[in-house]
DNA sequence: CCGCACATGTAAGACGTTACATGATTGT
DNA sequence: ACAATCATGTAACGTCTTACATGTGCGG
């Protein structure tokens, strides 16, 4: 039985247990429900479609107007989900470029340092904003559970760095300005 | 001037501040020193410094027994690390498979939607206590300020993640067994 | 003298991103 | 008519991973 190979494929077999959707319309539904911590390009999207037809996970219905191609997953398409699903997930991939950053501080001027580390800290305290306006407004919607636990991880991840950053300098032995 | 083109050749260049090494050498150090949160293998860094000799922003020394060819940093070498390092650092990678699993928990048996839950929340735990006792070593070592920052993003990642995974059963209404 | 750790590297492929090319249809 | 959006895809490239190939020298 053909597997899913990744997770992006996985997330699209996903997306297609709604119903038959184009390439178009699962760029904007992974936009909308998983763009916010999986990224998943155009390109990507054509390719695994092209090879989940190939393999038989999903079939090309007849194409409509402005080309379009509508994709409906297959009893083997579900099947494979079904088993990437059960599977034991892969692991978390993180990569924060500022750590590296931080191992290596030793040979950055500290003013710089100081400047990067509150720029960072301006972002990551921006988007913790942005998730808890999300927040409110998820909260208050039936149905929608899964999509505020998603957006709960986002937030507690971002509380967790804040509280790092605010940290750091102690730890570092970095003088604040002012 | 050549630029260093990515963060591994970065790491490479900031751990070649302190004396040449050979790919070997670099691959255990970056294991010893950002192995924790920063994946790095033999094969990217053999490219990167084969890419980077080319380039002038290391040299090759003479070979020494069992063809080891030490890598030193060069004048080039320590200007584009300098520049790398106070250009704004990259945007972090975050990808946690399981909050696509769970975006798709609808077409999941409960019980084994369950059971991948406890598996990686005891992974988590697993982790966050391993880091715990290797922040009990650092802190009473001098001059691992910077080890220990970064264990303490680790730790404070970790710890946000339990509690998130604490939330999940109640915020996704599954029943806990027993 | 033999096995293991040291040490270098190539090959192949999956994955991800950015940019480009092409055309259809809808709305104004 | 014309611009914006819909819709499909290709091309090119960079990164990362896994596996493989090859040989050296130290320790028991």
């Amino acid at each position: 039985m053909p597997a899913v190979s990744n997770a992006t494929a996985a997330a699209l077999l996903g997306l297609l247990h709604d119903g038959p959707m184009s390439g178009w319309d699962l760029v904007a539904a992974a936009q909308q429900r998983i763009g916010e911590f999986w990224t998943l390009t155009q390109s990507q999207v054509y390719r695994e479609l092209a090879r989940m037809a190939q393999t038989g996970l999903v079939t090309v219905g007849a194409t409509g107007s402005r080309d379009r191609k509508p994709y409906a997953i297959t009893d083997l398409g579900r099947a494979a989900f079904t088993e990437w699903v059960t599977a034991d997930p892969a692991h978390d991939q993180i990569r924060v470029p500022l750590l590296l950053l931080i191992q290596f501080s030793g040979h950055i001027p500290a003013d710089r340092l100081l400047a990067i580390i509150a720029g960072e800290r301006a972002r990551h305290a921006e988007r913790l904003a942005r998730y808890l306006m999300d927040e409110a407004v998820l909260v208050q919607q039936p149905g929608e559970a899964r999509r505020l636990a998603t957006l709960r991880f986002g937030i507690g991840y971002e509380q967790a760095v804040l509280a790092w950053f605010d940290s750091l300098p102690a730890l570092l032995q970095l003088d604040i300005p002012q």
